[in-house]
RNA sequence: GCCCAGGUAGUGUAGCGGCCUAUCAUGCGGGCCUGUCACGCCCGCGACACGGAUUCGAAUUCCGUCCUGGGCGCCA
């Protein structure tokens, strides 16, 4: 049987490997052969003069990024990476490899990112865009094992769906047999009604759509969201939830994750500290318009200008907190003593939002004058107001972006470099 | 959606009216090489997005089409 290339170590003897051919070098007398798996990378080495003719036969035939097995005797010599190297007794080719090759897998030319993700599966071969992937993997095992260790409830809800209620942004219309429907732009209606459902606290990690043609770094119209709700609590409870969550999560990859870190050159991953700092809305205009020299008036969205500038500012993780009512949605709780003002906050990293969440309105009637309030009709999601008026418990949640999160955490430059398949306003294939 | 910048061998680039039979790297094919690790050396292969216009002459200028990247807007 085969082992991993990570288990191969100078005190293996013998070893038999698969993966793909990563480099080849022939000195003449001296061949060697650079074998790749998602574990790591083995030199195979083959003296001419050393090495079964049948095997070298076979060698010299080989091309790059075809698949083979090779066994041989592993043997311990400093001169090798990692100090050991595989001298073959047998090689057998699984499959063979096409040339060219639609882009270069060692990375020593670079290929733009348009190219990448046409060959997307030969992209994902180059160690560093494979440990992206094991990292975001990772990522969202540890937000599972996070939220189940606090008793969250896993859920999966429906992403056709009726009506575009929630508003904010535009939604992809689709053919449901003889109705139109829609791809669901968050599990935010459905995550509340599993509050009255009485499951107190909820999870899901799933896939949103947004119909917007932005053409932006850090926009996908297909994302993964992780989405959080929790009965008898405040926005309070589940910031400090949210930040507990980002902080053990770092940790955890750091962790755990120590040489995908390493082929990413991010051997130091500094999980940021804590507590997070929450700064209310309207000293985050402030802070803007001192830092840009614009001026931002109360009720203003934080556009990507100011956005950069509180960033730098803060250096770190923060909260924004008491948003205008008037410009967040209509769920959002308003604060009692001043209900131009809500109990909503967004996550934000330096670099941009990470997640927004709020204490929810769970009276009935407040919730209908808010939702008239925004110029939506109540009546066109009744499934939704409903649970408000049989037993509907206080609550709070929020919706935080997975590819975001890997996004910062490892810093990507583009937002698709976290996604396998990514989905923008211009690609749909792969 | 608006604005800007682009599309040159498989990949990444240089060239920006005639020195272009188009540069360099990588790759691929052939040759030499027993410790490479971006192996090295020699020979060769391979490209101007598409359509039109201007011009004696267009990769280079102009128009259109298609495609791409980035900034902003929208949005999370």
């Amino acid at each position: 049987m085969h082992i991993p290339i990570k288990k191969v170590t100078p005190e293996t003897e013998h070893a038999e490997i698969v993966g793909w051919v990563h480099e080849v070098r022939d000195l003449g007398g001296l061949l060697f052969f650079l074998i790749r798996d998602r574990t790591g990378i083995l030199q195979v080495t083959a003296p001419k003069k050393k090495v079964d003719p049948a095997v070298l036969e076979i060698l010299k035939t080989v091309s790059r990024e075809s698949v083979v097995r090779i066994r041989g005797k592993v043997k311990s010599i400093d001169k090798a990476p990692g100090g050991r190297e595989l001298i073959p007794n047998s090689v057998e080719i699984l499959n063979s490899c096409e040339s060219p090759l639609l882009l270069d897998v060692v990375e020593k030319v670079p290929a733009e990112l348009d190219t990448r993700l046409d060959a997307r599966f030969m992209d994902i071969r180059k160690p560093r865009v494979t440990a992206v992937f094991l990292i975001r993997s990772a990522v969202i095992r540890m937000v599972n094992e996070f939220l189940c260790a606090r008793d969250f409830v896993h859920v999966t809800t429906p992403k056709i769906v009726a009506a575009a209620t929630e508003g904010g942004t535009e939604l992809f219309p689709i053919a449901y047999f003889e109705k139109e429907a829609f791809l669901s732009q968050s599990p935010q209606l459905y995550k509340q009604m599993m509050m009255a459902a009485g499951f107190e606290k909820v999870y899901e990690i799933g896939p949103i759509f947004r119909a917007e043609e932005h053409n932006t770094t850090k926009h996908l119209n297909e994302a993964t969201s992780i989405d959080v709700e929790v009965s008898f609590a405040d926005h309070q409870d589940v910031m400090n939830l949210l930040e507990d969550l980002i902080v053990s999560v770092y940790g955890c990859v750091r962790d755990t994750c120590s040489d995908q870190l390493a082929t990413l050159s991010l051997d130091d991953l500094p999980v940021p500290p804590t507590p997070f700092p929450r700064i209310p809305y309207r000293e985050a205009i402030d802070i803007a318009a001192r830092k840009t020299g614009e001026s931002f008036s109360f009720g203003d969205d934080i556009g990507t200008v100011a956005e950069k500038a509180i960033g730098e500012e803060m250096g770190q993780h923060y909260f924004i907190v008491d948003w205008p009512t008037a410009i967040k949605p209509y769920y959002a709780m308003p604060h009692r003593e001043d209900p131009a003002l809500c109990r909503a906050f967004d996550l934000m990293h330096p670099r941009m939002e990470l997640a927004s969440g709020a204490q929810r309105v769970h009276q009935h009637d407040l919730l209908v004058e808010q939702i008239r309030s925004k110029g939506l009709v109540p009546e066109n999601f009744a499934f939704y107001l409903t649970p408000f008026r049989y037993g509907m418990p206080p609550h709070a949640g929020w919706g935080l972006g997975a590819e975001r999160l890997v996004m910062t955490m490892l810093g990507l430059n583009n937002i698709r470099e976290a996604v396998l398949f990514p989905r923008d306003r211009h690609r749909m294939v792969p």
